[in-house]
RNA sequence: GCUCGGGUGGUGGAAUAGGUAGACACGCAGGACUUAAAAUCCUGUGGGCAGAAAUGUCCGUACGGGUUCGAUUCCCGUCCCGAGCACCA
């Protein structure tokens, strides 16, 4: 019979879904398992087949699970706000919802071909007004929250109120804004209006000015991992830094335990890595230098990882957006410091990076007294110094900073060498080693000693603290959109106030049009009537990020009304145990969802600090392009092979026209009419084709779509080619040539069922050679899936059948399991040779632990030879070896038996495809 | 510039508590079946040298050193590729 694969596959993916097979429930009786997919933004030009590469990862492991008795939740949804639906929106004026609605319909047509273990019944939509309904509401516990730093954690609001009320904030150690302090008698003396400005500081959604990445282009700002190299993620647009009042959330407070945490995940270290980059935890101090304009003199406080240098102080720096810059630049330099700061603002991040190396920078007139050596400093402006980092001011220490030092070559600023024996005559000496010297009482010092020595100096002389900075910056929450999750905030009197939790969700309004309005406002102010109890609302939107960074909780209570999770099934499903998604999250998405997380854990709300246990990246497929070589001003096209002998252009030729590298000739005389008469220069009878990994896109004709794949070879040969293709967490390209070997595979499988056209297996009970094939593949089996080896299971799947072929087994004893073992990779072929077996339930449906735990084995011989020591033999165990082989294989090896000296082996141990251990 | 990965046949890739390098697959070549094709099956396939052949032998995991009886694996240096960060004081 067979192998049909089309009837197979569509025939289960209906009986699954009629059956809710993939159905979970809380179940206290039995352990849970969560395995999650980082959900897709559902493009409008559907999945192609790089998409489902982790999908299928995480779906073998939950099937693997399952198998082993695990009630494992495995959902799927669509993140599915998002600027490509708005920007076809405006240019179509067809609605958002609309194109979003019919983009999610194809995806899922796509999904259920591949036949993936979902619990449909959970799916999630980030645009549903009763999921974004939490969303908001995570934002309104946001609003009335603030972090005391004392308790690391976040507290209410209310609660802050109360400590104003009776001591005003002279106690209150905040993660906030501006700290002026104020009495329990000034506060309560506030109106409502400095009262909500006060508490604005304080609160972890916050409205607050600052400098933001403004995308012109877009008309709206973004975070800063919307930003790539000065351009926006989305579209590539210029960005320009800019001074706005924006929603912000205070992800900086939690810095310290989003760095510290990560100690506990299990995920790859490169990942860890990112993440600590980009939260950058700096230890130096603070400190006080005295300046003076002349007329005024103040303290100004800078940040330093280098204390140690503060003998060598030769100038100081300010931001050119410093608010220091207006109160130091004299009236002399009025008119060049204002030239300077019309320069610097008119750049764009990207021309700021391209000009990295460009010393540019004026004095301010000012002076500064260096608190170690009295001297008198000049105080400078320039970009090098970014506002948004420490104070946005720093000592400058030419000779041990290289930056320093090129600004004070290029100005002409005096550098003071503090190492012995350090050569500063072409640049800086920035290596933190050596023996200090010039620098007072730290001469004679190593580096390493000096620096703690120079910050007790300082806070002994009450300049200074020691200080933790971090790069970490608060998340900006608004985006001036349509297609976003509204803000469910009024302006009460001008006060911001949020609406009750009962009026959520507060839904977006229908709007005429999706573009800004003319004078400028977001898209949501063209909205008519849309007010809250006669106040103006909000008009920005929520960012991307808002929506997926607690869908995961969602998932597990998808249709409870009264909360985005129920106590009860968050205390039994807890947080999601596998994530599998790309890195490019690394510093958008999972910062944020672990901060969101860590601040529902401090409100009481879940029970887990961490949302993601363990996290695998998947590799990206890329595409694999073919060319034609069109010999120039002809409509000839000479193979690959004798290219070389001609005037060539390299033109790209679709794909699917090519069978490895060999061109369909007909197929792509008829793709383009202006191919239709085109000749040919073969090679051996064919046209060979060249190639190259690009992006898979659609203008390289290079895109594979999977359900050409599902269609020609069925889901089960995708599932296991995706993964065949190489090692998961590897970026590769996808690559056709290879899919034939994986479809044979299932085909001689299916055979091993099959005697001619009957279905046939033997229940005789197996030989021992045969047990062994199975006993093997087990093992193999299961430490590829603990380790997401998948590529090799494949392999050893491929290996057992061939030996089966071998030893012409077809008994029940070997073939049972050994589909058990396989359903996880191929899950249709799978079922439908299970029922022909007799069984009435799924595959899906039951637990097999005997199968795929109980059948290790260890083969011990007794092994009289002549060694002496420990020694351990690796060999691939493609076969069983007898006692004699291995005799042979140890005395084959003369220097390690002169290594070994005389002496008797006791015991040899063989673990099936593993290693041979030799006790003496 | 800094931080992580990674360099193995014609191709994708196996093998790292050091132990027969190239599993498995693709491709290619030859053969069987067939009127033919598809499908299927069998054989060979890192390179050099010797041999009619079985086979023997030397060289081979980016390059150069080192440790070791033994190194793709560990250490040092060099080159190349990929990813991330990038004036963070």
């Amino acid at each position: 019979m067979e192998y049909n694969f089309l009837e197979i596959e569509k025939r289960w993916q209906k009986y699954w879904s009629d059956n809710e097979v993939y159905k979970v429930e809380v179940d206290n009786s039995r352990p849970k398992y969560y395995v999650l997919d980082m959900f897709p933004y559902p493009s409008g030009a559907g999945l192609h087949v790089g998409h489902p590469l982790g999908y299928i990862a995480s779906d073998i492991y939950s099937r693997y699970k399952r198998l082993r008795g695990y009630n494992v939740l495995h959902p799927m949804g669509y993140d599915a706000f998002g600027l490509p639906a708005e920007q076809y929106a405006i240019q179509t004026g067809q609605h958002p919802a609309k194109t979003t609605d019919k983009n999610i319909k194809r995806y899922r047509e796509q999904l259920d071909r591949i036949g993936f273990s979902y619990d449909w019944s959970r799916e999630v939509r980030t645009c549903d007004p009763e999921y974004y309904k939490w969303t908001q509401w995570a934002f309104l516990e946001m609003f009335a929250h603030w972090y005391n730093r004392k308790t690391g954690k976040a507290e209410k609001i209310s609660d802050l109120i109360s400590v104003f009320e009776k001591e005003g904030n002279i106690n209150v150690n905040a993660e906030c804004g501006e700290e002026n302090s104020f009495t329990a008698d000034s506060w309560n003396a506030f109106t409502d209006r400095e009262k909500a400005a006060v508490l604005m500081n304080y609160r972890i959604a916050y409205l607050g000015e600052t400098s933001v990445n403004w995308c012109a282009a877009l008309g709206t700002v973004l975070a800063n991992d919307e930003v790539k190299e000065g351009l926006s993620v989305r579209g590539g647009h210029p960005v320009e830094q800019k001074k706005m009042r924006q929603w912000q959330l205070r992800v900086s407070a939690y810095s310290e335990r989003l760095l510290n945490d990560l100690d506990n995940l299990e995920w790859t270290d490169s990942l860890k890595d990112m993440q600590r980059n980009w939260i950058g935890r700096s230890q130096g101090a603070e400190m006080v230098f005295k300046v003076s304009n002349g007329l005024k003199e103040y303290d100004m406080e800078i940040f330093t990882t280098r204390a140690d240098t503060v003998f060598g102080v030769t100038f100081m720096v300010l931001a050119p957006e410093s608010e220091w810059v207006e109160k130091l630049t004299t009236l002399e330099q009025k008119a060049a410091v204002e030239e300077y700061l019309n320069y610097a603002k008119k750049k764009t991040e990207r021309e700021r990076m391209a000009e990295t190396r460009k010393v540019t920078g004026v004095f301010t007139g000012s002076y500064a007294t260096n608190p170690f050596t009295e001297e008198k400093i000049p105080v400078w402006i320039s970009e090098y110094v970014l506002a948004g980092y420490g104070t946005g001011a720093i000592m400058a220490v030419p000779a041990h900073d290289s930056r320093d030092y090129s600004f004070a070559k290029h100005f002409n600023l005096p550098v003071i060498p503090l190492i012995e024996g350090c050569d500063i005559s072409q640049e800086s000496f920035d290596a933190k080693e050596g023996i200090m010297c010039n620098s007072g009482f730290l001469s004679g010092m190593t580096v390493k000693q000096a620096i703690p020595a120079a910050i007790e100096e300082v806070e002994k002389r009450g300049i200074g603290r020691r200080k933790v900075n971090y790069r970490l910056r608060d998340a900006i929450f608004s985006r001036q959109r349509y297609w976003g999750e509204p803000f469910p905030i009024y302006y009460k009197e001008g006060i911001a106030t949020p609406m009750d939790m009962e009026k959520l969700p507060l839904r977006l309004p229908e709007v005429d049009k999706f573009l800004p309005t003319e004078s400028g406002e977001p898209p949501l102010a063209r909205a008519e009537n849309w007010t809250f109890e006669g106040y103006p609302i909000e008009k920005s939107t929520m960012p991307g990020f808002a929506g997926s960074s607690a869908y995961y909780l969602r998932y597990m209570d998808p249709h409870n009304s009264g909360a985005l999770v129920g106590k009860e099934a968050d205390e039994y499903w807890r947080s999601v145990d596998l994530y599998i998604g790309g890195t490019e999250h690394a510093t958008g998405h999972l910062i944020y969802s672990r901060f969101w997380n860590k601040f529902l854990f401090d409100i009481g709300y879940v029970c887990e600090q961490e949302p993601f246990k363990k996290l695998i990246n998947q590799g990206m497929i890329q595409g694999r392009s073919n060319f034609v070589y069109r010999v120039k001003g002809t409509n000839t096209f000479v193979s690959y092979g004798l290219k070389d002998k001609y005037d060539t252009t390299e033109i790209h030729v679709d794909v699917n026209k090519v069978s490895n590298d060999r061109l369909d000739i007909a197929a792509f005389k008829e793709w383009m009419p202006e191919y239709a008469n085109a000749e040919f220069i073969l090679e051996d009878g064919e046209y060979i084709c060249g190639w190259a990994v690009e992006k898979m896109s659609k203008s390289m004709f290079n895109v594979v779509n999977p359900d050409m794949i599902c269609e020609n070879y069925g889901a089960d040969t995708l599932r296991m080619y995706e993964m065949f293709l190489g090692p998961l967490e590897q970026s590769k390209p996808w690559d056709t040539n290879g899919i034939d070997g994986v479809h044979r595979f299932l085909k001689r499988f299916w055979r091993l069922f099959f005697n001619r056209d009957s279905f046939c297996v033997s229940l005789e009970s197996a030989s021992a050679k045969e047990q062994k094939i199975l006993h093997k593949l087990i093992k193999k089996i299961g430490d590829d899936i603990e380790s997401f080896s998948f590529n090799t299971s494949i392999s050893a799947f491929m290996i057992a059948v061939n030996e089966l072929y071998e030893v012409g087994c077809n008994k029940k004893e070997i073939l049972e399991p050994m589909l058990v073992l396989l359903s996880p990779f191929a899950p249709h072929i799978t079922e439908e040779l299970w029922s022909l077996l007799g069984h009435n339930e799924s595959i899906s449906k039951a637990s097999f632990p005997q199968y795929i735990e109980s059948y290790t084995v260890e083969d011990t011989f007794e092994y009289p030879v002549s060694f002496n020591g420990k020694m351990r033999f690796k060999v691939a165990l493609s076969r069983s070896l007898s006692a004699k082989e291995i005799e042979e294989y140890i005395i084959n090896q003369p220097d390690t038996v002169k290594y070994l000296g005389e002496s008797k082996i006791k015991k040899v141990i063989i673990v099936p495809g593993k290693i041979i251990n030799i006790v003496c």
